[in-house]
DNA sequence: GTAGGGTTAG
């Protein structure tokens, strides 16, 4: 419906009073505009003078225009005297929509406190606050890690304020509990809402306990929530199962990941590739590669089309058998199967290699790869240092790994780490601990075999100085002294 | 309506 141009409509039964408004509004919107702000700007006689000249007090729309207008510009600190003007004009009666505003942009601001204040002050303003002020704050405190603390003072003087906590107030400190890796709180709230509040959850709330328990918590409690979950009726999807059934395989209890499988089945839901996979790499990460088998054929029959993390997965489980004939052809033919392999494919054939102590048919691969017109990454270079290392060869593993750094390509800890204790260990001090200060200087922590390493390598050199030393004093005292 | 989640140097 198209509104009138006109503003005769009745405005508190008087369109005099609407008329009067619109031109002091009109008056404010230009003044503020054309204010070039200094720190002495009264912005309370500004909007109080605006609609003085048309006889009448400002009108909630003023003073919303200017608060509005002082967050824009972000004046946060000329905020207060506006608002205990507004506290004090007895006859606008502000709506809760103000403050939801306010809070939220205090929140922006990271005046928590503020916001706080500005909530439990609000019945000063003729305005009965609801669970929707309570969730604004709650919302902006919990987002921020200061703001968790101020949540208890806020929900105990809520009653006060008659404010009724609602199931969108749990699920908003449900989920900030979950977020912060406080699951058992946030299980604790979760059933004191059903006790005492007698509210029924949907399943979201289900779900994000249970998110945040496989994150944070152990196989236990997450089986012992699900069984709970399923007393309640509440089914998790596919991918919530997924997440349980990753940190089962985590945690090395295929047994359980598996029959989390098996009961998708039975609830209709089929486990996809997701599903598939990581109880793939559970089987293959503890060895068993019958398991491991059944699953890769179950996923065939079953016609999940493979992609390149399973096939790496189902490579790294051939490499681990030294099925590397199998491995090897995999890795080339996969892509007549409808799946391209990628560098972690090659990756995952050349650590088999090496760690079979295989070296030339790590360079073999290499090439291919190459020839393939695949780059390596980094990983591909630690392999390779890898090789050299159990070959004995840290001279040129340091190389090589010195000239991946230049690059930009920052091995990981453990191959930092393999390097300078080789280097040490063969007595390449210097070398050593010249990789050391790169280490610290990307912030990559020495672990506890290498400071081992380093300081008998430092013993070894005091020894072999100190003979040295001892012969040179020995041998020269006598012609000299 | 969609992506995301799953591998991978110890």
């Amino acid at each position: 419906m198209r509104r009138s141009k006109w503003p005769f409509l009745p405005y508190k039964g008087k369109w005099q009073g609407s008329f009067s408004e619109r031109q002091a509004m009109e008056t404010l919107r230009s003044k503020v505009l054309e204010e070039q702000h200094h720190s002495e700007t009264n912005f309370v006689s500004m909007l109080v003078d605006c609609f003085r000249i048309y006889g009448s007090n400002p009108s909630f729309s003023g003073y919303s225009f200017m608060v509005q207008h002082l967050l824009h510009k972000n004046f946060h600190s000329y905020l207060p005297p506006i608002l205990d003007h507004l506290e004090k004009s007895e006859r606008i009666d502000v709506p809760e929509k103000f403050f939801v505003n306010l809070i939220h942009e205090y929140g922006k601001a990271d005046m928590l406190q503020e916001a706080v204040n500005m909530f439990l002050r609000i019945p000063k303003f003729r305005c009965s606050p609801s669970a929707l002020s309570l969730n604004s704050v709650l919302n902006i405190l919990c987002r921020k890690n200061d703001g968790l603390a101020l949540i208890h003072d806020v929900l105990l003087k809520a009653p006060a304020l008659n404010i009724r906590l609602e199931a969108s107030s749990f699920r908003i400190l449900i989920r900030a509990l979950c977020r912060t890796g406080r699951v058992g709180f946030a299980i604790e709230l979760f059933n004191i809402m059903q006790q005492l509040h007698e509210f029924i959850p949907d399943s979201g709330f289900y779900l994000l306990i249970l998110r945040a328990l496989c994150k944070y918590s152990t196989p236990d409690e997450v089986m012992k929530f699900l069984e709970d979950m399923w007393n309640g009726g509440v089914l998790p999807s596919t991918w919530e199962y997924n997440a349980v059934i990753n940190l089962l395989v985590s945690k090395g209890r295929l047994n359980d990941a598996y029959s989390i499988l098996t009961r998708m089945k039975v609830e209709g839901k089929r486990p996809d590739i997701i599903s598939y996979t990581t109880i793939l790499n559970g089987f293959i990460l503890v060895n068993n590669f019958i398991e491991a088998e059944e699953v890769f054929d179950e996923m065939l029959v079953l016609g999940i089309d493979l992609d390149v993390v399973t096939y790496n997965t189902y490579i790294s489980g051939l490499c681990k058998q030294r099925e590397f004939g199998r491995a090897y052809r995999m890795v080339l033919c996969m892509e007549k199967a409808g799946c391209k392999p990628d560098t972690e494919s090659f990756n995952t054939l050349m650590d088999g290699y090496t760690k079979a102590g295989e070296h030339v048919k790590v360079k073999e691969v290499m090439s291919k790869m190459l020839e393939k017109g695949y780059q390596g990454n980094s990983r591909t270079n630690a392999i390779l240092i890898d090789g050299l290392l159990m070959e004995q060869k840290p001279a040129e593993a340091c190389q090589m790994l010195m000239e991946m750094v230049s690059k930009g390509l920052i091995p990981n800890s453990a191959t930092f780490n393999a390097v300078v204790c080789s280097l040490c260990q063969k007595n390449f001090l210097d070398k050593g601990i010249q990789v050391l200060e790169e280490m610290i200087s990307h912030s990559i922590a020495p672990d506890d075999s290498l400071w081992e390493a380093l300081l008998s390598a430092i013993n070894l050199r005091r020894e072999e100085m100190a003979v040295h030393l001892e012969e040179m004093i020995l041998g020269g005292s006598r012609d000299r002294w």
